[in-house]
RNA sequence: GCGAGAGUGGUGAAAUUGGUAGACACGCUAGAUUUAGGAUCUAGUGCCGCAAGGCGUGGGGGUUCGAGUCCCCCCUCUCGUACCA
């Protein structure tokens, strides 16, 4: 007996590419073509890999072993997003040291990396929380400070009293903390920030280079948020006399001046303090007072009717002088623009709403809609009425012109002037956390003073404590020991940082340091840098599609700008892989009274409902639906996000140990095209695992064991005949590496996979099997399976035991190449149609299939067709060559 | 609301430039083998129909000898985003 066993050959051959080293990357010779593709490396949680790890870095690990084989040097490394919250709050209840928690969760998931048999260069491996590592990333900080793209500043921040931890806007999610959904409160603290809008505009620009899912740009730019226009300067008037005062406002709709019936400050705004009138007072500081404890997301959702409070103070409109009343409201706000607006009801749909709630006047001044109605807002094709002064007129204008034009009369008058703002804003880059890279600063006199270079790293302070303080100062305030310091310079006493980095920092640059790790005198060694860079793949979820790669691209661009790398971009070429869901379940729901309600007539979440879940033989299909079976009862026929709560997660290492690592692998291939959301199956994956134990029988004899005797060589060896492969055979085998070289180039690896099947069933059926056959299919098999491969590999006799037992593996065997005249058939098959329906098929020799009239006739000779072409008069035959004829009849 | 993407058998999905829709796989049906199998092999399997044939790629129109593929309108779903002036 010598049946396939994943579970004993993959850990022979993962000992062996381990042992020999076999990945490892040998960049001696700069003068070899490159391919770098890059893993988002993984957070190491407690909970280990879920099976969305291993989609895409199969298809990477695909694509290096394919590109080894062709002689490409391969870069293709792993290493671990270490820092974070997890490691931090585990310390908190337990006492547990992240530093004991992170290795041991890096063990884990080196483990289970390992035992699915990628083939990363285990020397390059790099750790964020390692010293070694974070040195560069503070050398990077200090550099961004050296740049002035690093400053303090106190600002308002979303503090989670639950975490302990202020929290980017990005982590907030619904007012509540992304990591435990705890509430989230508005709080001012001082703050690191980076200056990432000094880049906004390179940032936006550089997109267009990229090979990247447009829709992953799209997201980016709307992040960015690039928005043109113009400021305006509004001067301003108090009931009781003159102000020295003025509003600023941005607009993208500066041709709507003239509609301008009123202003809106934002409550934060500090002019109100200055402009608000006595008699109004205490109505403004009630409204800015309810305003401040609303999150930003409360001002914005949750609160969709609009509210305000005239603050008494009027302003001029520059355009035609009128004074038009100034009110606060929280729809407008500080962070954006000048934290002012001009409001023009007639052509803002949030301006017609407010003007409609306080009856402030509403004036037409682009005609095309119904401004009694409700707001006009097209900024195409509108044009300008009720917009003219003695100096300057913009009616019968389209908007764009009129834009144009005013803006110009504008900057003449020194009334306002062209300009451009950004969503994006500056971010804030500092935690209130211990499991972080500490800031290499240290504060003399109360002022921040970077460290010099030779001081770094700067370590954390061991502490037993990890929890902040109430009062929301870091875990790190209370390492009295290191806080306290001296200046190396001045040697006055001096305090350090107790902020510390958040986990987006180690994650900027990581795929510089896989180039060089152990590199001395820099992050990475710049010979090599200019040789590895740019990231030719970077494969990883579409949930850092703006966070993560748009920090990585900044820091990038800085370090290019410092001479530190050679490129614009990091990653020239990006692709997410799709989220795989549960499998696929079905859903009834019963009422209180025990009565089945029909899934598509439930109003609300269905909460109050009980949950049945029903088994697929339960339900069948009814039109585009699914229903109990035998009754009209509509259920719900769904896949979900796996999650622990619903209980339908499916942990890696079960089906490793199940099916193998190379089932697994091939199965997440096999699923559908990797960018798609996909339900995962286990049945699926039993499908894949008979094929490799197909591919297996077509090499094994697993009755006898050892090689199957319908395996021939050529060479006669051992009494057994040689053979040689034939015609048939031959055309199987290049059509099958066609179709896998082209579809691995295209990242279609399910479709290769198929193709890979196809062979496997045919070779199935063969008495006998020429190894000149079957050793390019294992080739071409091995990028999907290689632990089979190699195994196979060495069956088949071509791994020499040699002395001392060293082996010799597949990894650097080169590519098949096919050959166009083996893909050759001796006949073609043509689709004979009549008025366009398939009625027929004929089969002509393939040095006539381009003879039209001798195809033709064949065709009319065919008896499922003739017998049609008789019910009418041909009128016309279309021919076209190798594929269809069509006679149409009349 | 806005932006992006997607709708193909019972299921996951295939299908160069418009050219035999449903490859491959799951599931299912029947049979073989087996003490047994969730093993293996053979045959079948889009839907309706005994058949001839008809109908089929979310719905409706159009272009074409020919449309899953191109054009117009509509519907549904997924993801992202949210008063950005």
């Amino acid at each position: 007996m010598n049946e396939y066993k994943p579970s004993e050959i993959e850990p022979k051959w993962q000992q062996y590419w381990l042992e020999n080293k076999t990945f490892r990357t040998d960049d001696t010779d700069l003068s070899q073509p490159k391919f770098y593709v890059l893993d988002m490396f993984p957070y190491p949680s407690s909970s280990g890999l879920h099976v969305g790890h291993p989609e895409g870095y199969t298809a990477t690990d695909i694509l290096a072993r394919y590109k080894r084989m062709n002689g490409f040097n391969v870069l293709h490394p792993i290493g671990w997003d270490a820092f974070g919250l997890p490691a931090e709050q585990y310390a908190i209840k337990t006492g547990t040291h992240p530093r004991v928690t992170t290795n041991e969760n890096i063990d884990g998931f080196r483990r289970q990396l390992q035992a699915l048999g990628f083939s990363y260069d285990w020397d390059r491996e790099v750790d964020t929380t390692d010293p070694a590592y974070f040195r560069w990333t503070q050398w990077i900080f200090l550099k961004l400070y050296e740049q002035g793209l690093a400053y303090e500043a106190s600002v308002p921040v979303n503090w989670c009293p639950e975490l302990g931890t202020v929290l980017a806007n990005e982590e907030v999610i619904d007012g509540k903390s992304e990591v435990g959904g705890f509430p989230v409160e508005r709080r001012p603290m001082r703050q690191w920030m980076l200056k990432i809008t000094a880049y906004a505009e390179r940032l936006l620009q550089d997109l267009e280079e990229l090979d990247w899912p447009e829709s992953i740009k799209e997201m980016q730019r709307n992040w960015i948020g690039k928005s043109e226009g113009a400021n305006v300067v509004f001067p301003m008037k108090t009931a009781d006399g003159d102000v020295q005062e003025s509003i600023e406002v941005f607009t993208t709709r500066p041709d709507t001046l003239f509609g301008a019936t009123y202003m809106v400050l934002a409550p934060e705004h500090p002019l109100v303090d200055r402009v608000t009138t006595d008699a109004q007072k205490e109505a403004v500081s009630a409204y800015r007072q309810t305003a401040a404890n609303k999150t930003d997301l409360d001002r914005t959702d949750l609160n969709k009717d609009k509210t305000g409070v005239f603050i008494g103070a009027f302003a001029v409109n520059p355009v035609n002088n009128e004074e038009i009343p100034v009110w606060i409201a929280d729809y407008v706000m500080m962070s954006y623009g000048t934290g002012a607006i001009m409001a023009v009801p007639g052509h803002d749909e949030r301006d017609w709403e407010f003007a409609r709630k306080y009856d402030l006047p509403i004036v037409e001044v682009v005609k095309g809609g119904d401004v009694t109605k409700e707001a006009y807002v097209d900024s195409q094709d509108g044009i300008c009425v009720n917009s003219a002064n003695d100096e300057v007129s913009i009616n019968d204008l389209p908007v764009p012109e009129a834009k144009k034009k005013i803006t110009k009369w504008l900057e003449e008058k020194g009334l306002g002037k062209y300009a451009v703002t950004y969503k994006l804003r500056d971010w804030l880059f500092s935690r209130q956390r211990y499991w972080g890279e500490p800031f290499p600063v240290i504060h003399v006199d109360g002022q921040p003073k970077p460290l010099p270079e030779d001081h770094l790293p700067i370590t954390l302070p061991d502490m037993d404590d990890f929890q902040p303080t109430k009062t929301g100062e870091p875990p790190l305030a209370k390492a009295k020991d290191w806080l306290e310091t001296t200046d190396p310079e001045t040697g006055k006493p001096a305090i350090r940082e107790t902020n510390t980095m958040p986990q987006w920092a180690g994650s900027c640059w990581y795929y510089l340091r896989y180039i060089s790790p152990d590199y001395e005198k820099g992050p990475v060694d710049p010979e090599k840098e200019k040789y590895w860079m740019p990231v030719d793949l970077y494969v990883g979820g579409a949930e850092h599609a703006v966070l993560h790669l748009l920090y990585a691209r900044f820091w990038h661009k800085v370090l290019f700008d410092i001479g530190v790398v050679s490129t614009k971009e990091p990653f020239q070429r990006l692709v997410n892989q799709g989220m795989i869901l549960g499998e696929l379940e079905f859903t009834a729901y019963k009422d209180a009274a025990g009565s089945y309600v029909p899934a598509d007539s439930m109003n609300g979440t269905g909460d109050e409902l009980e949950r049945v879940k029903l088994e697929e033989k339960d339900v069948e299909k009814r039109g585009d639906r699914f229903v109990l079976k035998g009754t009209d009862t509509v259920v719900d026929a769904r896949s979900f996000k796996m999650s622990k709560s619903r209980g339908n997660v499916i942990n890696p290492d079960d089906v490793v140990e199940q099916y193998g690592a190379d089932a697994l692998r091939l199965y997440e291939m096999f699923m559908g095209p990797l960018e798609q959301v996909k339900p995962w199956s286990m049945q699926g994956v039993e499908g894949v695992y008979r094929f490799l134990k197909r591919v297996w029988r077509v090499f094994i004899d697993e009755e006898a064991g050892g090689l199957n005797p319908a395996v021939r060589r050529s060479v006669n060896s051992g009494g057994t005949p040689a053979v040689a492969p034939d015609r048939a055979q031959l055309k199987m085998l290049h059509e099958t590496i066609k179709k896998v070289t082209e579809d691995i180039e295209g990242h279609r690896f399910n479709t290769a996979i198929s193709a890979l099947m196809i062979f496997t069933n045919e070779a199935m059926k063969w008495d006998v099997r020429p190894v000149e056959v079957l050793k390019p299919f294992l080739l071409i098999l091995s990028p999907f399976a290689p632990h089979l491969a190699e195994e196979l590999w060495e069956q088949l006799g071509e791994i020499e035991g040699g002395k001392g037992g060293a082996k010799k593996t597949l990894a650097y065997e080169p590519w098949p190449e096919y050959q166009e005249e083996l893909l050759q058939a001796d006949t073609k098959v043509y689709a004979v149609q009549v008025n366009g329906k398939v009625r027929g098929q004929v089969e002509v020799p393939s040095d006539r299939a381009t003879d039209k009239e001798f195809v033709l006739d064949a065709a009319r000779n065919e008896t499922a067709v003739s017998k049609h072409l008789e019910k009418g008069q041909v009128v016309k035959e279309i021919f076209v060559p190798n594929r269809v004829i069509n006679f149409v009849l009349k």
